[in-house]
DNA sequence: AGCATTAAACATT
DNA sequence: AATGTTTAATGCT
């Protein structure tokens, strides 16, 4: 059934004896996300296994293998059965194949079948698919049990290395999708615990929040911990991959297990969003109100994943000391990633996997080198980096937290039940634009929203805001960004710009959304149910404990 | 010493 | 029962 999704593709790439997974990242150009190309000769190796050699006298899953059998159980049983495979020679110099299916190692191939996916991720009973559909030498192991010492293996792989991530997969209760992490693992494995010293990789910190679960359990008890609700993004429209099933609603909650880099705010980041585990309300957030714009949005936090890693190995030269600045910059990214992406993606949706891939592959290679289309926004914020747009970033940072996507769904949720208060409805609007366009443009959408809201105080400006937003913010990313926009400048569209005051507008601005906030937190959320947000705890945070912070307040009804 | 494969003991869902 | 995490033994480089 997965069939669909399984990407045939990738059994090309896994039966290729050699493809290095490195080599195609840069070029980016191999991941085909369909196999119609190359459709035809998918299998090498058309016969099945009644033949494959290893097949009879290993056949049952168990596998003889002791120990050191690896080795020999591959010579003995690879040799023959395996056919395609087997291709270096032996022993020659180093590419000898060290497995019954080849020199990749479990971790090589659960990349590849990762990788091969339209949507970079998959379940672990993917994974089996992938492997038993690509890989020549397990093809006639798929059925045996899940204990089946390969699946162990991939299980265990998965969990040991920090280049693999499990993003929760809220669709139908099924498995976690696995994904490669960006920032990937590296060479190195996943941090263990903290185990007995970490003082050496203080850095690496071993972030982890997750530490011990069932120690952490035990001991801590009464935290509800509150989680955010976990905003599905609507999955993503255009995406010729429409998945192939399940999944309407991946919310999805990202939880690096490791952020190797220690560049990374993701470091500060991750342990928290880490604990994050939550919340179950999944029906009450399916796309609703956030839709209103799009019905179809972003490829789910898959990308925005990447996306973000990959802004944080971007920016990291440049502003890696400044810890406000990464944050900001990294929330608003977060945030446009959709509408950012979902346009240039329906315009110009040639490959949508690609698309995807792209971003992140450009960041990573050319920090600041050259970049095009989309990506300008990108560079032209973290680069750019004016006094207005950081003043205005950090006054934002405290207000949307981490709330991304979620926030709005809930708030929207808020608004259609109760929208009783202006307040409120002007704060919804804002927040919602506010952090789509801010990315966007940063100033410039700042600007044009602040008009807007400013003006409208009701329900029928809402509507209207609503509406128009998205769409503006859209143009603003697309026409706006490229162009020259300069700090001072800001020009909104309407050429309202005369009477915004800027900053010291901004300013206030902000200060008035915190108030509202803050007041209908008081007031409509607080009675609700216990829902806590600690905004105030550092004042002055100059250091990553705003990032966590921010990401920590995740505030759910429960 | 470091990495990879296996196996297996838990823990979660 | 499927998933995930960890720890450990063992073999290769």
């Amino acid at each position: 059934m997965a069939e669909a999704s399984g990407s045939p593709s990738a059994a090309e790439a896994a039966l290729d004896p050699e493809f290095p997974p490195q080599s195609r990242p840069r070029s980016c150009t191999w991941p085909l996300p369909r196999p119609e190309l190359a459709g035809p000769p998918a299998d090498p190796d058309p016969e099945p296994g009644g033949g494959i050699g290893p097949g009879s006298g290993l056949g049952s899953p168990e596998e003889p293998g002791s120990g050191g059998v690896t080795t020999a159980a591959a010579a003995a049983a690879g040799g023959p059965g395996s056919g395609g495979t087997r291709k270096s020679g032996g022993g020659s110099g180093g590419g000898a194949r060290r497995n019954a299916w080849g020199s990749q190692s479990y971790a090589d191939l659960i990349s590849q079948a990762i990788e091969s996916a339209p949507d970079k991720r998959l379940t672990l009973a993917q994974i089996y698919e992938w492997m038993v559909r690509s890989v020549p030498y397990f093809r006639d192991k798929g059925d045996s049990n899940s204990s089946a010492g390969w699946k162990n293996s991939i299980r265990h792989n998965l969990s040991l290395h920090s280049k693999f991530i499990k993003v929760h997969n809220e669709a139908t209760g099924k498995s976690s999708w696995w994904m490669l992490n960006p920032e990937g693992g590296k060479s190195g494995k996943a941090p263990r615990r903290r185990a007995a010293s970490m003082d050496n990789s203080s850095k690496l910190a071993k972030v982890r929040g997750k530490a011990s679960k069932k120690k952490a359990a035990l001991q801590v008890p009464p935290e509800p911990s509150a989680e955010s609700p976990g905003t599905q993004y609507p999955k993503w429209p255009g995406s010729p991959s429409a998945r192939s099933s399940e999944d309407s609603d991946v919310w999805t909650s990202i939880r690096p297990r490791t952020s190797s880099n220690a560049s990374t705010i993701s470091l500060g980041l991750s342990p928290i969003l880490t604990e994050q585990d939550d919340l179950p309300d999944d029906e009450l957030l399916p796309s609703l109100g956030y839709s209103s714009a799009s019905s179809n949005v972003p490829p789910t936090v898959t990308e925005e994943l990447e996306l973000i890693d990959g802004l944080n190995l971007m920016s990291p030269s440049s502003s890696l000391l400044s810890a406000q600045q990464h944050t900001s910059s990294s929330m608003a990214q977060r945030t446009p990633s959709f509408p950012l992406r979902t346009q240039s993606t329906a315009t110009q949706a040639p490959s949508f996997g690609s698309s995807l891939f792209n971003p992140v592959d450009i960041s990573l290679h050319s920090p600041g080198g050259h970049f095009s289309g989309p990506q300008t926004l990108e560079a032209l914020l973290t680069s750019n980096s004016p006094p207005p747009s950081d003043v205005m970033m950090t006054q934002v940072d405290p207000i949307l937290p981490q709330s991304g996507g979620r926030l709005n769904s809930q708030t929207f949720l808020l608004l259609g039940d109760q929208s009783s208060k202006s307040k409120m409805s002007s704060v919804n609007l804002l927040r919602k634009p506010s952090e789509q366009q801010l990315d966007s443009v940063g100033t410039t959408a700042l600007a044009s929203a602040l008009t807007m809201v400013t003006a409208p105080q009701n329900a029928g400006g809402l509507s209207t805001l609503k509406t128009s937003n998205p769409v503006q913010s859209t143009q603003g990313v697309q026409q706006g960004a490229l162009p020259p926009v300069s700090p001072a400048t800001l020009t909104p569209f309407g050429g309202s710009q005369d009477r915004l005051p800027n900053d010291l507008d901004v300013d206030m601005y902000m200060e008035n959304l915190e108030c509202d906030v803050d007041y209908i937190i008081n007031t409509d959320l607080m009675d609700g149910e216990g829902l806590d947000f600690n905004f105030e705890p550092i004042p002055s945070a100059p250091t990553y404990p705003s990032t966590s912070q921010a990401s920590n307040h995740t505030w759910v009804p429960s």
